[in-house]
DNA sequence: CCTTGATATCGACACTCATCGATATCGACT
DNA sequence: AGTCGATATCGATGAGTGTCGATATCAAGG
């Protein structure tokens, strides 16, 4: 399985890509089809522009989170192609979205992003 | 421009990403659209289980180089193909090759896997 | 030269995906 | 209850992409 359940307090619940035994760095082991798969998926997250401006938008923000509404304006789409994105950035774990109210807060996950980091290592 | 050209004695010119001067880390600074399909283009190349498997394959290879005679069948795929992935990885700029008579040589290009490192850093 | 084998390109097809308008859901406030 | 505003979901559409058979290119050897 290269998904699993994260469930915590006030955070939302999603199915997210479990990248914490998926995967040594690509130029150490080995890697077979299913966890290429698996990588993928998470590299597949990035790569888009939307995306990437999205999760620089969250990652530089005043401590560290950001209300979903104040990132509909600086990327230049339409509110509905922002929350598909910040769907694709939830299920690969990259972000967590916690909900408050009206408003939806976003944050990064820095641990995915060094689990990715570290894939690329030497 | 988000394209250089490489050209080197033996080495196959191609019109490469240049991430040099693109990204600062996405955590610290902000991106513009325009650096962000720049770098989106990069994480592109490796969001395929495909690409992700031949980029193992040539990294993890003795002398850190494979002829494209050994990348067809421990991928599974058709030879026409894994040549269309090859070219990907190649434009995207993380792998070289070199023609040697009959057959091509790929390797590696450590320096861009590291620009990808850098941008996910903190 | 002609054949053989390795690699790249071409053309076509199926499938995925980014995008957005319309709509649904849900919380807050009156 | 009813309205308003924020966010998510739905459905459709157009662009992009992974795949492979057929074909082209090119080097080596006879």
């Amino acid at each position: 399985m290269s998904k699993s359940v994260t469930a915590s307090v006030g955070v939302r619940e999603l199915e997210v890509l479990d990248l914490a035994d998926c995967c040594a760095p690509l130029r150490r082991e080995s890697l077979d089809a299913e966890h290429a798969s698996t990588l993928a998926s998470a590299f597949k997250a990035l790569a888009d522009p939307v995306r990437l401006q999205l999760l620089n938008l969250i990652a530089t923000a005043d401590g560290g989170e950001t209300c979903a509404c104040d990132l509909v304006e600086p990327v230049g789409k339409s509110q509905p192609t922002v929350s598909h994105h910040l769907k694709v950035l939830r299920e690969a774990g990259l972000v967590q979205s916690e909900k408050r109210g009206t408003w939806v807060w976003y944050a990064v996950v820095p641990e995915q992003l060094d689990e990715l980091r570290r894939v690329l290592s030497r």
